[in-house]
DNA sequence: GATGAATGAGCTTTCATTCAT
DNA sequence: AATGAATGAAAGCTCATTCAT
């Protein structure tokens, strides 16, 4: 019965963060209101409150599951390759692929989320530095290889690599994601080894 | 005397626009207030009304004259220089220049402006897609002259560029403006060179 | 219990009416303001909204109430009586009547609400027009029963009884309410009778 | 030269104070604004400060003038007429016509003006009095003569003729103004006359 | 007399948060 | 644990009025 409760309990807290994910998604931090997301989440007001602290707690709760899938999907998708390059390429289009399935959460990362200057310090930054340090790790691999080149550090990398898929993906936010982000993903992989392959 | 009291307006215009640049910066949209920005300029806050419609418009004013002169100064710098990877050296170098010489527009811009639904269709939006255009410019021209690949179209190109600048600049407005910006600047245009030119 | 919650609830709305009466009636809707009417009332401000949707829809809630009860006693008052005549001095009598003994919501309905261009519309007026609705069958059963003239219609002779009425009791609330309203009734009856009956 | 200034001046309070009985008659009092009505005019904020104390000087100054027209007209229109039942069809008539031929006028009188508190002890309603005062001296030469009916007072015989012809214009007024106010001027004085005519 | 930029008190409305039940 | 009525601080914006020129 303990048991019940607590799966009672959480699939509560599981409908609070989902109605927030979209709530925060379609407005953005500051307009969406904490008595929307307990009514789409079918519970009371004070009931958000009993799972958590305040309204930026759960703002920053969402994304904590998210990345951590993210970075789960990574690593299977990665496993397996073994050619750098062909593991760029993976990575870029999970990237655009998973943004692309969550609107909704890519809408709250990216235009709101991380402009937060709150969110550094939340339990999810942790995640999304996981999976965004996973291409150091790959980058550094094909360096040793001698498929990277070495003059230039492997951090100055990763900015250009994810500048760009975050660029790309931003724009397609706010255009009104009306068309298809994996076109990119070809063209944007074929660049970014054309930038790091040694000749 | 007209020209006197049409100055001291102007003046007083600037003062609104600087203070709200300051507080828009170190706030964000929906926490600055009228009140702050109106007592940073020792003005009261209907005079804030009486040379700004609202709020919003207060805040997209502020970009409309920064991106101006960041346009103007662009085509200063890029003059002359006949080389299409030069400029496009000169075209990040500038761009962290600039970006770390108005770290408070920095700021406004990149965490605050860009993110905002009405941003697009602003004046100031105006004035991005100018000197942003002047990218595609110089890349096109550099294909034609076969320096640069064409089996990757521009636009993909520019949001790599654009991507991998606006990053490299955001982590560094997050991480407390810390560093030097233009460290990047010759890593950067390596990487973007790489990627573009034809072997 | 949910009985007793229910009960305080409705009281609380019904102080806030009474409060909004008061305040509507001393001043006018334009300087009337919701921190005043939350005072009276021993609400906080946001308390006024829980049950209000804005200051307008209070405003109009008020007379909604109180001409369903208008309505209703004019029935009850009305009932049994044969003769027309009868019946307007009754009419004229009742409006006297009630106005004077609410004072406060005569205030609000002939000095701000009649005004307002967007009280037709509001559910209050559904009710006036049913009780001012009833003057016309009254009178327009008056000529079937040939003790109505019948060259002037129904409509006219309701402007004028109404007019009487209205212009009377304004006058009345201009004039500091420090007479009493009833003596005119018969007087005031006598000539709309005089003028509407069939030699 | 003095009397040219002064003609200037007098043709600037002219053009201020018919500003006014639009913006005022189109608007409401509160809903009205002083910049509004030195725009209409021609004239600086401060210029109306000039003429006029506050908004409610102003205000009131309207009626004053267009009370005074009335009153006179009423007189020549009244004049050479020896019947006391063709005084009264006039006095109705006239009340009609003039306030269809002054519609922003009439609805700064009947629905803004009458209703505020203040209007009483204001130099219109000195104005208002006189010309209402007129009919109480139709009335009392009618008792002399033997042709009106002596068991009710004037003052009450009045407030019926006042209020119906009251009613009648605002209502026109609430209706948009969309039909011939005149039309009901005789059906109206026929209803009146039967009710004071002694038999 | 004429101007109109500047003022700032004051308004309605919103909403995160609390707490008695 | 769950509720949701109540709170009240705080915001954007307006506009009658003033006053230096």
């Amino acid at each position: 019965m303990n048991n019940i409760q607590q799966n009672f309990s959480e699939s509560k807290k599981e409908r609070i963060l989902q109605a927030a994910e979209y709530i925060f998604g379609r407005e953005n931090y500051a307009s969406a209101t904490i008595s929307q997301i307990a009514k789409r989440a079918n519970v009371a007001v004070g009931t958000v409150y009993e799972y958590f602290e305040s309204k930026e707690t759960l703002f920053f709760s969402i994304a904590s599951e998210k990345c951590e899938i993210f970075d789960q999907e990574l690593r299977l998708h990665l496993a397996g390759i073994v050619n750098v390059f062909e593991k760029i390429r993976k990575y870029v289009w999970l990237y655009f692929y998973y943004f692309q399935s969550e609107p909704m959460y890519s809408e709250l990362l990216l235009l709101n989320m991380r402009v937060n200057k709150n969110f550094r310090g939340s339990p999810a930054y942790v995640w999304i530095q996981k999976s965004v340090g996973e291409i150091i790790t790959v980058i550094e691999e094909g360096q040793r290889e001698g498929l990277i080149i070495t003059d230039v550090d492997a951090y100055t990398m990763r900015h250009m690599i994810l500048g760009s898929l975050e660029h790309i993906t931003t724009r397609w936010l706010l255009h009104g994601k009306d068309y298809d982000l994996l076109e990119y993903s070809e063209k944007i992989s074929n660049l970014i080894i054309r930038a790091l392959r040694r000749d």
